[in-house]
DNA sequence: TGTTTGGGTGACGAGACTGTGACGGCAGGA
DNA sequence: TCCTGCCGTCACAGTCTCGTCACCCAAACA
């Protein structure tokens, strides 16, 4: 299912965690030496690196850090090793931004578990950093708004509106729904704030305006082309 | 190199283009009837579709908005063959959103001209929904920062801002650099409010205010790791 | 046609946000 | 040790932004 990078001295542990990793069906990849990680990591781009804190040579946390200063490698969510005896190194384990840190002795049942809640967690979400419908071009990186490669100066509020809209054009957004995701509020659908910068943004917009639609009742829409409303 | 959908129902056209592309490299399906548009789009998920605006039955700017209001076939870039006569299909062409369009007789040679800068121009650029450096999970979908699960309640100034310093931890912004993503403006390097505002932030942050470091004469960076300063 | 309901519009005041200048302090170099 | 340059901090005033209210208008409905 997931490909894993196993970084252990100790033969034995590494035999272990990939004997049960690959019963779960995953892909394991292991390095003995720390110095190896990096490059390893870039080959086989792992989904999740399980690193030992005790390393021959360089330790565990400058492996870590080193991961963490690559772009290629930077995203890889990292479980650290620690060793009982030496609290320190929890705390370094932690401190360094591990994603998350097991102390050896470990049972394996519990790596797994801990493996199986990052690879959730850390499964990314990726998003288009610019969207664009017609002339329309919503930089998402920059938090802009440019119309026919013009900027159009928007506040936070008609930037996250406007957003919201754009993210499913042509789809019929609630009251509650847009209230919800740019106010976080939970109903309260009865105020004019929402019309009031629905019309703040639809003025900045000039003629584009038009491209934000009203449908009686059940909400607001960015509809792709202007005309007659779209009969969905 | 890319798959690309010619919609016709010119049989001599759709030879013509499939030579030319397949010439080039790319991988053509092709469809004649407009109704079989979208599920064909869905089905093998191409990288553009040349879409013809005068097919039988149903027209090309119909199909177009039914590629539009499908999720799944919605981000596909649309090059819309209209004809000479019809100029006003030439406007609907335009305005029905397409990516480019292209006035029949056309020369394969020009086909394969925009085909190519519509490719390149829709060449996506994705990125994280949701960065995390530590505590710290920057959301970008709703323009938020928080900090081990807690909401910090940021300007837009301040947002700008750790997000520029968050897209590269560990790696120095200097001051126009940072000017320059977050004011737009071309040096400047003088006043204060750049240092102002790092400050709000930090206090903002609270404790974690630490993971924004100085570099003196050099600039600010986000630090994945705090304690001294990275030697990097 | 009259009535009801919901959205559009304009004005306004409170509060938030921002950029600036003054001043102080620290670090690095002479 | 002193000096200089750079950054941190603070206060402040101008501006922007936001939510609300009152009123108007148009669509929906009886």
């Amino acid at each position: 299912m997931s490909r894993i990078l196993v970084v252990d001295d100790e033969k034995d542990i590494v035999e272990l965690v990939s004997l049960h990793l690959q019963r779960e069906g995953h892909e394991v990849v292991s390095v003995g030496n720390g110095l190896a990680v990096l490059p390893m990591a870039v080959k086989t781009a792992p989904d999740l690196i399980v690193l030992d804190i005790m390393l021959p040579g360089i330790d565990g946390v400058q492996v870590h850090r080193r991961l963490r200063a690559d772009t290629r490698t930077r995203h890889i969510p990292v479980i650290m090793l620690t060793a009982r005896a030496q609290t320190n190194d929890r705390i370094a384990g932690l401190e360094s931004g591990a994603d998350d840190y097991l102390t050896k002795p470990f049972s394996p049942r519990e790596l797994m578990l801990r493996i199986g809640a990052v690879l959730r967690r850390s499964q990314k979400v990726v998003m288009l950093a610019e969207q664009r419908i017609g002339e329309f071009l919503l930089d998402r990186k920059n938090m802009s708004l440019s119309i026919s490669g013009k900027l159009v100066e928007l506040t936070i509020t008609e930037l996250k509106l406007i957003t919201t809209l754009m993210a499913n054009p042509d789809v019929i957004h609630s009251r509650s729904e847009l209230l919800s995701a740019v106010w976080g509020y939970a109903d309260d659908t009865h105020s004019r704030t929402l019309d009031t910068h629905i019309k703040r943004l639809r003025d900045k917009l000039g003629d584009h305006g038009r491209h934000i639609g009203t449908l009686r009742r059940q909400g607001y829409l960015f509809q792709s082309v202007v005309g007659e409303l779209t009969d969905a």
